[in-house]
This record gives C-alpha cells, structure tokens and sequence, in this order.
DNA sequence: AGAAATTTGTCCGTATGTATC
DNA sequence: AGATACATACGGACAAATTTC
C-alpha cells in the first residue's frame, strides 16, 4: 500500500499522533519517544518523514531531542501564570536598527526587552524598539 | 565526480552561489530562479540536494517559492513598505541572550524580526529570540 | 474547455560518515 | 563496542498547482 492518504502530509499525520499521545500522556513528560527506527516501522514510513514529523513537535515545543540519546517528551503547561518580565532603557541604534529606522548610526532608540518563561526555561526574548526615548 | 567534503557541504555551495546571483542581480528581484530541475543539472546534484539550498535562501528572505510556479528573488531592501514584514533567520546567541537562555554564548537561536511601518516611517521593530533552530 | 507539459511538494528507499551516550 | 541520533547525498516515484498549448 503506498499510502497516498487524505489531503494530509504524511509526517503531519505523523506528527499529529505523536502529539496527541504526549498530551494525552500515554507518552508520559520527560520519558524517551519511541527510536526513530521504531517509529519507521510502526508508521511504515521513511525516516526522513519520521525526523519532519519529531522537527515539528520541536517547534512546538512538546519534544527535547538530543544527540545519541533520543527525543523528550516535554511537558504541556497550558500554564499562563507566568508573567512576562519586561525591561525598559534607551539605547543606541546598531547599524541594523538605524539603517531600518533611517537614522544614523547611534541614535537614541528605545528597547523593551519582554522576557516569556515557561516554568524554568526562558521560551522567548522580545526584544521591541521604536523611536525614542519618549522620556518617562 | 560524487561530492567529496570540500569543507562545505553541497547544498551550502549551491545557496552561496545563488545568493551571489541573486545579491549582485544577476537575478533581479522579482524573477524567477532556474528550475529546480535546471538546478540539479548545472550543478550536478540531487534534487533533495539543490532543494535544500532554496531552502536555506527562504529562510534568509532572499527568495520565496510557489507550488507550481517556482521560486522568486527577493528584493533584499527593507526599503517596500507594506504588511508588517517578517524575517527569520538562526543566529548565535550573543552574551545578553546567553545569560537569558542559560546557554553557552554562540548557541544556535531563532531570531524573528517584524518590522511595522506607518505610512513610510518605520513604526517599531521587534525582534523576537528562542531556542533552536529545529533546522530545515 | 481540456489536455499536456512544467514545476514544486511529498514520500520512499538507500547509503555513508560523524557525534554522542 | 554498540545503539542512537545527526548530517548529507543519491535515485526514483507520484501528487498538486500552475502554465502552456
């Protein structure tokens, strides 16, 4: 059966069982998804569409893999209470800044820095900058 | 003749060499790069292989790609203002983002970066940071 | 309107080498 | 030494979107 299958990727499907087992916890948080020799076989596909589908539980999050060992499945904290820190200050414009904002190199700017963790682990940095400093 | 490691993996060969074409204006923004197809013959490699080259050039902002069309260069200027423009691109955790990420200096990050405009002027630029990247 | 050709997207299978545990 | 993942590269096949005839 070459498997053609509906609309859907492949590894998206893929993707979207593994997904539904880490959240549902029969792959419990911080345990070893099954090898991606294992995953091949059971999905009865290559392994370079296993690898697309466990690249994107990366993205989102829901899976650490780590060389020679195996990929994590990490814990889904729907949690929000964590509140973002944020830092504010004036800086000087790099070339990058100044060249977007058409001023000249070393022009007060300012930045936000918004710090976004997810428990322990910093998930984000926003780091936003506008014309400035507006004084406050 | 196969593909001995020159340093450089192939693929990185293929997208410095198109960057080039693309950046001089050999291939004007706008225009479509050779075919896929065309590409694996000039350059004597897999498709997968010459793929993986307009890949890396996506993620620089460097070209876009169409199902069934092909793939456009892109204008490299922030210059055209329209829609809040996204790039993205994996850069090396500088100290700042080191100490935040609590990982080595030089580790592998994703950078966002939005511009928003207002009329001309460039409004706010953002720039958002987290781990990876998850490559490809 | 429809068929064919072109082009990118996805997938398969395989292979070789490196790094890490 | 062995198992694992990572990186790279090849070839072939069909699907899906677009263009051309």
């Amino acid at each position: 059966m070459p498997t053609p299958h509906h609309g859907q990727p492949r590894y998206r499907f893929i993707a979207d069982e593994l997904r539904e087992r880490i959240e549902s916890g029969v792959i419990p948080p911080g345990t070893l998804l099954p090898a991606e020799s294992v995953l091949t076989a059971e999905f009865r596909a290559a392994r370079g569409t296993v690898r697309k589908a466990i690249a994107a539980l990366r993205e989102e999050g829901l899976a650490v893999t780590e060389h020679g060992r195996g990929t994590y499945a990490k814990a889904h904290t729907y949690n929000h209470a964590d509140q973002p820190e944020r830092r504010q200050q004036k800086i000087l414009a790099d070339t990058h800044l100044a060249a977007l904002f058409e001023v000249e190199v070393g022009t007060a700017l300012v930045e936000r820095v918004t710090v976004i963790r997810r428990g322990e682990q910093v998930e984000k940095v926003i780091r936003t900058y506008w014309p400035g400093p507006t004084d406050l």
